[in-house]
DNA sequence: AAAGCATGCTAAAAGGTTTTAGTTGACGCT
DNA sequence: AGCGTCAACTAAAACCTTTTAGCATGCTTT
């Protein structure tokens, strides 16, 4: 624990000079075998480890990253977080976690706290909260010159690099399959409009609607950001138009999978009375049998991993927006594939 | 980015020393009123933060602490990294992270990174891979004296302190319920042998049938710890026995959800033909209608983390085993509320 | 034999902060 | 005037490592 270089030059009869340079493999400066053997010995025999605080003082560069997210409960942060942590072990980085609490404020302090701890870069997985001041937290990283990439976002695309999904396209693939269904009456169950991804996944909407020839009215369009009581209400007055969708693509799998109780009560079977295909392709979707737009949020964070040592390694790259790959995975509930569930009482 | 006490100091006109006193508001050397401001300005104008690093080295402790765990794609780890970095922000530690990759030796070379990196404790979410090897870490972390808590294992409870969800009593509860609700030959599909949780929930169901004066043949306990073919093959084991069990506990919702499709192959219905009760209670369990025993992972990780600042604090307190409670949440696959589902074709 | 050179190692500085032990100067008291 | 005291600040050491420049030593070369 408290056993530094100097102990074991000191046991090794050396210069803590030299327990730096055998440790470190200098080879230019190649020392003479009973030297190096010596000072390893001394060093395994008194479990020396280099202290990285000094180390990291000198070099002015930590190898440490930043980490910061609304919240590990969920699993798409998990995940972008599973990816970019397995990333920097590839790289030798180490990563540094802060959270944001969902408070701009708090979220503020822990950035903060982030450099003066000299991280070497930032990535910033938005939340919805945070998202209003995000762009103050960008002025100050870029004040003093940290590298930031941010995931879920691409508000800010202009001034910084960002991960998102092609939440476009991904809702184009969505509807067009709905559409190929024999669909002419959807809707959508968005999640609200303040986040980029919601609105990118309601043009995609709209747009796939608009290359089949199709309406889309309004009121065919609801939703909120949160699940829960706002949600509900919303399914509830698509469910209830006076000329009812067939099929509902949902911004979110969780949004519909909450929604379920609410179909059952109104006698709606799926897919024979609605067709439903939802985002983000969740664990549960399987087992619910839900058919979903995956986004794979693991190669998400893999990918603002990489971006962010690239941009390290070259500060002045022009900011680039990356949409990562999204593919539909087709299960039962538009009435293709065989559900598995637990029966109705 | 690389402004130091030293240029405030020349930019207030004072030592680095008083930079340092008025920074950190010394209260018992109070000073001058206009220097107090001078030095304050300098330090906003400069946009200064200390160097963590430096003072780090020089207190001899971090404030950082190490977790360590297998990956964040599971869920009940995810949850237990989110309870532990909630607490932590609540006292001031920062979070570093490290993956094992199911690998014993990535592992070790992880904690020997964290070593280095001077981390005050460190924090062991355990995955099966590791597990056998996890004596050896212990043996590394006591020699260097930092202090440690295992979580979701309690093998070396003797050692370390661990905090697991008391699985026991969780399983005795999922048995009685089945119980109470007139099963009579109840089968358990089991995770494995191989940790100490699905050890305790196979105890804790052997104990509850025993209570209630019921036999437990050992055909009508199956199952391996990986999710997959072989879980599936277990359960096909005990759904297609002689005398078929009218409920199964299972030791992971996982195993059970998985295997849903395999009961509508057999034609059996939940809970008509076969009640199920799981343990683990994940998000998409309340989606499947799935009665289950909740183990709260967030508070088992704020639970480590106190315990972790308590032994950092107290460094000889003796290993403590913390089992966190459990409870049965009730719902339609054994029989008692309703279910909503999406319904077969 | 002297100069030159390679080899093997070390002394010392640097990195940024905190802390301890002073130093300086002003002021009050006798 | 001399002494003590206090306030306000500073010099320097310490934390641990890496790196640069340089010092011996012994060997080769002329």
């Amino acid at each position: 624990m408290k056993v530094s270089s100097l102990d074991v030059a000191r046991a090794a009869g050396v210069s803590p000079a030299t327990v730096s340079l055998v440790l470190n493999g200098r080879t230019n400066v190649s020392l003479a075998t009973t030297t190096r053997q010596r000072v390893q010995e001394a060093a395994d025999r008194l479990g020396y480890r280099p202290n990285q605080l000094a180390r990291n003082l000198l070099r002015g560069c930590t190898g440490t990253l930043g980490l910061v997210l609304p919240s590990l409960a969920s699993s798409f942060v998990a995940q972008v977080a599973e990816g970019f942590q397995h990333e920097a072990g590839h790289t030798d980085c180490r990563v540094l976690l802060a959270h944001t609490r969902n408070d701009p404020a708090f979220e503020a302090g822990q950035i903060e706290l982030l450099l003066r701890h000299r991280v070497d870069g930032i990535v910033i997985v938005t939340g919805e909260a945070t998202l209003p001041t995000l762009g103050d937290r960008l002025a100050v990283l870029d004040r003093c010159r940290v590298p930031c990439v941010v995931v879920d976002d691409q508000t800010h695309a202009a001034q910084v690099d960002c991960v998102v999904s092609d939440d476009r396209h991904g809702a184009e693939l969505a509807v067009s399959h709905l559409v190929a269904g024999g669909h002419r009456r959807i809707a959508h169950l968005c999640a609200g409009k303040t986040t980029s991804s919601a609105r990118d996944r309601l043009a995609g909407f709209r747009n796939a609607l608009r290359s089949a020839g199709l309406p889309c009215p309004a009121e065919r369009i609801a939703g909120s950001s949160y699940i829960g009581a706002r949600n509900r209400e919303a399914l509830a007055r698509l469910l209830k138009l006076p000329s009812r969708p067939t099929a509902i693509f949902a911004a979110n799998d969780r949004h519909i999978a909450e929604g379920l109780p609410l179909l059952a009560e109104l006698g709606l079977r799926v897919p024979a009375d609605v067709a439903l295909v939802g985002y983000a392709n969740y664990d549960f979707s399987a087992y619910l049998g839900l058919t979903s737009v995956d986004q794979d949020p693991v190669a998400m964070g893999r990918i603002a991993m990489r971006r962010l040592v690239e941009r390290i390694a070259s500060p002045n790259l022009e900011p680039k927006l990356i949409q990562t790959p999204v593919k539909l995975v087709v299960r039962n509930s538009c009435g293709i594939s065989s559900p598995h569930q637990i029966s109705p009482p």
